[in-house]
DNA sequence: AATGCGTGTGAGATCGATCTCACATCTCAA
DNA sequence: TTGAGATGTGAGATCGATCTCACACGCATT
């Protein structure tokens, strides 16, 4: 069949024995156009089902209203609000919104972000994987593309970030635990490359400092965080002779990983292990006992990341807001007394 | 500071001493050029950095290598594995993905698609929130745009879909609870416009009709597919003289809210209530008791989604393909017997 | 010498929307 | 009556990449 292609900007001139350049007038109200001419144009328009073709503005006026949006893995629940807050926001504002996983690989947001740059995007919402190997997103800068950081902040990146106090959550988690008797401490975490890796895992070691706990690496366990990961990791972990009696994962699919370990094998929570997560999760309430957890506004993020965007977006200058929110330890029932 | 504009063809081509139409053959590869100048410019354009305007290019050839995706809501862990697995196919095929939510509302689809639409996007997945009104995606067909269908299919919209055996998962659920003795069924579903919510009342209906059990209305309740609301609706449907001695619930967040309403009503499951879930779900194993579920393949869904796009973007023409997954019931312990 | 082909290159059109100009009118005041 | 200003409109340039066309050269064949 063959296809109408759409109507474009000259058939409705056409169609309204106008000239492109009034038609434009005509749609985009703007200089002078007579009445009756409008109204031809707007008629003709209306019968084409004419709909300006956005690359081609574009193209005239350099960028695309589209937002481009690079986080870890859309899979995590985590991240999942957080994209879904910033489209709404951007379709708001007229904008749409373009994901790609970094699948937490420098290689992988690198490309990414090099063909989104390609495509004249507008600006970037980033939750950069590595804290250093960030030359990519300097350049983003030097160029004046508006770039917001997500959920991690990359050092010599100076620009907008919208973070949650990873530190001190997971201070007040492991503070928690000493305080409940517990002394051999496990920390399941993600890349160290991971800025909220490393901050939580830093808030994880000051807690033991303080507590005059000897750093003990065996204690310590990486994967990536996929439930199935975490899984594997949290096994190995907890098959020492040694095991640790407590348990600080630094996310919600990590969380759920070590609950489906533990009962794997046979480690009832918190009579055998407790544990605490970071980040919450929607049945964290459900298990039994309810999982203790340090909770993030994860409402907040996505959105206050979004409105800083269309701020530079519309023209703000002024110098890069850091903005920061505070975690929250929930004590539910995951944590018994050691004793 | 001056930000230095992206290095265009024009820019390659003065620095390397040619016309553009020469860049772009040394640059793309075709046509004649002799080997000393090609080095020129390759060597002209590694030193301006050069990266094509994707933009110009799309404009010239009709189209952006973009595909768009508009699902109901990435929130639901069901939507964001699909996602992912189609972002993943996307970028393996040098395409990025535009994400956009339709929150299940009709309207916000069809601004939605009009709106990617004149990008030039060159192929869509969309998992049509009604079933009857579908002009929007008739007129993609009509203008040969490649679409496939997710999840749920349209009427009247002849193209490839992706969808699962929603009548015969629901059916298998509800007889399940019926041989273990329950006739007060209550069925916790999203809206009637919604292709699955239809057909998997429609195995409620078929089930409950085999076994002779008069429908009733009360035992159905409505609710937004979000955990929230599912907790409303549940309570709502819970609270009557006559409550369902068993639900079956239609989708994972709903499963989840229903888990909590249970709770926060005192009612023990599967002691006071029995429970089935429509999609499985990370922590389904992990709640005591673990909740039994119509599993759905949700790793293959969008993958086969995927490829099926990237078929037609290749230039099959071939008629249709309507793919469909087999459910499968998985017992655990959510449902007693009654009697 | 005339013709043909293979090779290499540049000028210019094209995609669709926008914007700057220049050129018309028309009105009102000096 | 002339000129300044407001009001309308169209021709053409522009954004960046691509592609068609025409034109050049060299070498080999008749």
């Amino acid at each position: 069949m063959a296809r109408s292609k759409p109507a474009t900007l000259k058939d409705v001139a056409a169609l309204a024995n106008v000239s492109r350049a009034t038609a434009a007038r005509a749609l985009n109200s703007y200089g002078y156009v007579g009445d009756e001419t409008a109204q031809k144009v707007q008629a003709a328009a209306g019968k084409l089902g004419y709909r300006g073709n956005r690359l081609a503005q574009a193209l005239r006026n350099g960028q695309l209203p589209i937002v481009g949006c690079i986080l870890g893995d859309i899979q995590n629940p985590f991240f999942a609000r957080i994209a879904h807050d910033i489209e709404v926001l951007a379709r708001e504002c007229g904008y749409n919104l373009v994901i790609g996983s970094s699948e937490e690989e420098l290689g992988q947001e690198v490309s990414l972000l090099a063909s989104l740059r390609s495509l004249s995007i507008r600006g970037f919402i980033v939750a950069p994987t590595s804290a250093e190997n960030n030359a990519h997103l300097q350049s983003l800068i030097a160029e004046n593309v508006p770039l917001i950081l997500i959920d991690r902040v990359a050092e010599g990146v100076d620009c907008d970030s919208v973070v949650v106090d990873n530190e001190g959550g997971a201070r007040k988690a492991v503070e928690y635990l000493i305080a409940m008797g517990h002394r051999r401490i496990g920390l399941l975490q993600d890349d160290m490359r991971i800025f909220t890796s490393r901050e939580r895992m830093s808030g994880y070691q000051t807690a033991l400092g303080t507590a005059g706990i000897a750093p003990d690496e065996r204690m310590i366990a990486v994967s990536q965080s996929t439930v199935e990961h975490a899984v594997d990791a949290t096994i190995r972990l907890f098959s020492q002779k040694m095991p640790p009696t407590a348990l600080f994962t630094v996310d919600s699919l990590m969380t759920q990983g070590a609950l489906l370990a533990f009962r794997s094998m046979g480690l009832s929570i918190p009579h055998n292990v407790s544990l605490i997560g970071f980040d919450d999760f929607n049945l964290a309430t459900f298990t039994d006992p309810q999982i203790t957890v340090v909770s993030q506004p994860v409402s907040e993020i996505g959105r206050a990341a979004a409105r800083l965007l269309f701020d530079r977006l519309s023209g703000k200058t002024d110098a890069p807001r850091k903005v920061r929110f505070e975690t929250k330890l929930i004590i539910r029932g995951s944590v018994s007394r050691r004793g």
